[in-house]
DNA sequence: AGGGTTTCTCAGGGAAATCACAGATTTGTG
DNA sequence: CACAAATCTGTGATTTCCCTGAGAAACCCT
């Protein structure tokens, strides 16, 4: 089931209404704290867990509905892990974290289950994208909601990548996409340009911070041009999208 | 019965529409969790099995609606196993799991009565399409539900391998029918590179990840070749196929 | 064995995307 | 109105990603 939360967000919630549970696994405090964070923005029930070991234990204690599993774990090999795990949680979708140049050796038939991957360093939008995705199509949420949000006259579907605006298609690139979900995802609502930085841009980013006003000009080019805009400047704030007639 | 979920994917469903059962049973733990995952995912309820007793105990309990069956079984020769799931389950159809090199003759003496094998390494989508043809054949799931994916004026006969654009026959090698296969299982979906090597390579492929493009390149020759597109690339996330007309 | 076909690796070229930089423009303030 | 701060955007360098030609190896059929 997917509700309106008091604050205007929405959040995912399993078919009885309690909130979606998912397990972060990773050795680095900073990223599963990072993670748990941000999962936890999103109205999850977040464990997390250093090693192999713990996470099997989590698995059984916990029974989430998704995993977030790092591939390199001090204790025990990735697949070792992912085994013990499916043996816990045969249904549960898992989202493998890998770096960036291992993708291609280990992943061979880990994703063919409906599983999913993202690549090291990567981006909070990312991860949050892709586990409501996992969440969505396993059938731990309601399988109702769907993949597409609407602001207005604009629409972004999440799986095909497809954005237009009063019907005309609108080619974005792959910032520029994860720059307007994350707008669209939090509509009428300002978000600073530290928070998107933070959340659109991968974790080590370590860039000028105008890249965002960068961004923001290109998405108007393609999505406000010559029509009423969406998208506003609150000058000493941030930026919000909100749809055209107020 | 053929129903659309509300992801857009296709599944088999039993007349009374419940899902469908399917059995498997091979001794490496990899392989029946690789499968497992796989045929869940296409919304089929599994079981799986590591010997020939388990298999034989499972097929009474269970009473799947067709068997994966690897002929290299611990316990029992494969022979035998098939012997006893028989008396079980005289109807159901079984798929055969065998190695490359194995004796070929044997095997298609076996499948003269509507069975049929893959060999291994097999890829995911060659499985999953052979054990879909048998299902649907044998009966248990709706005989109405056909063999022919359409999208645009592009058409793929999963039973006769044949492929079309507009009326003008297209030659396809093995993989680029897997290939295109896949794509059309998921039209309008951003597919990753990972996914389709995970899908439609081998399991055991331990090649480059831009067989990937290079086959993506194959068929649009054949497919797009002076036409309005069909396939895109979606840079930095995967590719997709969609009617030209969009 | 031999020719045709298919699969795959490798590597070069090219296009697209990302980003830094800097000057132009806007906005709010006194 | 003048000024400063904040924001916007044009330009181009760099990086990343994708496409495809050429050829080697495996396979298949006769």
């Amino acid at each position: 089931m997917t509700t309106i939360s008091p604050q205007g967000r929405t959040e995912l919630l399993r078919p009885d209404g309690s909130p979606v549970r998912v397990l972060v696994v990773d050795d680095e405090q900073s990223i599963t704290e990072l993670l748990s964070m941000a999962l936890r923005y999103e109205g999850w029930r977040i464990r997390s867990a250093g090693d192999g070991q713990g996470a099997v234990q989590a698995a059984r204690e916990f029974r989430p509905d998704a995993v977030v599993l790092d591939m390199m774990l001090p204790d025990m090999d990735g697949l070792a892990v992912l085994g013990r795990l499916r043996r816990e949680l045969p249904d549960v979708p898992v989202l493998f974290l890998t770096a960036k140049d291992a993708v291609e050796d280990r992943i061979a038939g880990l994703t063919a289950g409906g599983d999913d991957y993202v690549t090291k360093p990567f981006s909070l939008e990312e991860v949050v994208a892709r586990l409501r995705g996992l969440i969505r199509r396993s059938g731990a949420a309601d399988r109702r909601s769907d993949s597409v949000l609407v602001v207005g006259d604009l629409t972004l579907d999440e799986d095909s990548h497809e954005v237009s605006r009063g019907g005309d298609n609108i080619h974005l690139t792959a910032t520029e996409f994860e720059l307007l979900r994350f707008l669209m995802r939090n509509p009428r609502r300002v978000l600073s340009k530290a928070q998107i930085l933070d959340r659109v841009w991968s974790y080590d980013f370590g860039g000028q911070a105008n890249v965002v006003e960068l961004y923001i000009s290109y998405l108007r080019r393609k999505i406000d041009a010559g029509r009423e805009p969406m998208i506003h400047t609150r000058r000493g704030a941030g930026y919000l999208i909100k749809p055209a007639v107020s």
